[in-house]
DNA sequence: TTGAAAGCGGTACCAG
DNA sequence: CTGGTACCGCTTTCAA
């Protein structure tokens, strides 16, 4: 079922065929109308493949996940996806399981896609990476790694000053002793967190912190949480790399006959929409996963009026809700 | 950069290029080695699309979902994806956000990817469109919609078993008053639901059920059951369509100053992890994505051992968790 | 307004 | 083992 047969039907040229399906330049209406015929009769279907092939262009760009089925990940690709169906590009989304080896596969199907552009929300990004992408051509935009270079812009939030935030909250209301609660992946920038949370609560002297990390899942915040809570007694908050593993937090504490937050406090990072649905609601701080998702079609998509930056930092808000409360007096 | 760069500096015919890239058939040590060079010295990518168009062959298959935000279809997804890895096939996903234009959209774009096969896992199929997909020679899968005929697979909850005993065991630990929070999406199956919850209610004289309809997320869910709380007073229950939107409910009810389950129980239908991280954990019934997923794979993917039916039920079992409890006496 | 034909980047068959 | 080459299905000049 290819071009040609809706030719013969419509006893045209391919030619003709492939005009009309594109709307390109004028073809009497007549024989525009038998093509039609043609094509719905037999059903017919273009290829892409040859299409792309043929075409030479892409109209398409790529997403690369580390964990999709975290809320964040998932709002990103969404908001990509909005910014391109508008611009009538389709965009291609790859998970990896913040699994490296997956990383590579993923990258190397985008590219052999020849996408338009491609954009990397992953946290186990390595060097050797980066610089095959750097290589080609194609414009890439970097969630929290990377380093900007030509065709290469780097999103970036200012987890410190997130973590700061969070961290003079839970101190101001007494909080001493803190659990937290990271991830698995072993690579940047998730250590990096870990170390921005024993850094910011370096800065007063009698601020404890023990650390715990488990799969980017509420059964890995769960798990995690509770090797905190029994290697450590005395927390009085668990502060969690992200929401997601935050809900696994608060679960556990209440299966241990702890009550949130007027035993123990918990927060989350990332403000995704099930924080707000939480009970009791999370204490968390906010990222703007849209403001995130536009700037990578803005930068990914040619676009003759907005020039992007390529560094984009986000300085992220507090956002106060029920799961933090003083800390309980012994 | 293409195949012909590639054999050029490598000082071999395109055709042994594509062979040390394919490990088809046997290429001299020496020459591979050369070949491989020259890769990486381009930084050379097989195009895909032209790949696809000269094997003709396809090995990727489609799964189009109503909502990927919602868990369950998440899912679904990661379930087919796996499967679909195991076999080296790749899995390509659209979401239609229950929209039927975008469910056409989608279509298309599968068959235009020319899809070994593709599974549908959504409630906005309209009649027409199985007409259009049964024309076409490619394998499909329907998910609770859909006759089955050649080359399609049918996979069915039974529902209505599941919302009895979910019915059943309210009635049972008295409640008479019902409120049902179902989600817009006008066709089958969801009004289908709808109906089956007032059936189910049916068989009992004195069993009460008044329903609303908001969209599939957990937002929705809690807009859906302030209406119901507004518009009749004595609700006991509330019974979702879906663990998603059951969230929703519980915040509402809290919100207005009640007790999930003291003063009202609420269940939930799918049992997505979440319903287990909730509080308190939702009382819902249990769809075994993974297999679901495992038979998508299993009808879509050429294998010689096994034989699908071309129909498959599953009868769902119900769970009990803490967010149902006897009914209040008023 | 329409047709013929030259690619696009690979694959695979047929010789050598 | 390796090279030559006929497609795959569509787009896009170039002429007619």
């Amino acid at each position: 079922m290819n071009l040609e047969e809706v030719a013969r039907r419509a006893k045209v040229s391919t030619a003709t065929v492939s005009r009309v399906l594109n709307n390109a330049s004028f073809v009497k209406n007549a024989t525009r109308a038998r093509v039609m015929r043609a094509v719905e009769e037999l059903k017919y279907h273009p290829n892409l493949h040859a299409r792309n092939l043929a075409g030479g262009k892409s109209r398409s760009i790529g997403v690369i996940v580390s964990n999709i089925e975290n809320p964040f990940f998932l709002d990103i690709y969404k908001a990509v996806e909005t910014g391109a169906r508008a611009a009538d590009y389709e965009v291609i989304m790859a998970n990896t399981d913040y699994n490296s080896g997956q990383l590579v596969t993923s990258i190397r199907l985008m590219i052999g896609r020849r996408v338009a552009g491609l954009a990397a929300i992953v946290s186990e990004m390595d060097p050797a990476l980066i610089d095959e992408l750097n290589g080609n051509r194609i414009p890439v935009v970097f969630y929290d790694v990377g380093t900007p270079r030509q065709n290469i812009t780097n999103i970036r939030v200012n987890y410190r000053r997130g973590m700061e935030k969070l961290i003079d909250y839970l101190y101001s209301i007494g909080h001493r002793k803190l659990g937290f609660v990271g991830h698995h992946a072993l690579l940047r920038p998730i250590n990096e967190r870990e170390n921005v949370v024993l850094e910011s609560a370096a800065r007063y002297r009698d601020l404890e912190v023990h650390t715990a990390a488990d799969l980017d899942s509420p059964e890995g915040g769960r798990r995690a949480t509770r090797t905190l809570l029994i290697a450590y007694s005395g927390l009085t908050a668990i502060v969690c790399v992200n929401d997601f593993m935050a809900i696994g937090a608060m679960r556990e504490i209440r299966d241990r006959g702890l009550r949130v937050p007027e035993d123990i406090s918990v927060t989350g990072f990332d403000n995704v929409t099930l924080a707000q649905f939480c009970y009791p609601a999370l204490t968390t701080v906010h990222i703007p996963r849209d403001q995130i998702g536009h700037t990578i079609c803005d930068s990914l998509i040619p676009n003759d009026k907005t020039r992007v930056e390529h560094e984009i930092i986000i300085d992220p808000e507090l956002v106060l809700r029920d799961s933090t409360a003083p800390a309980a007096r012994p």
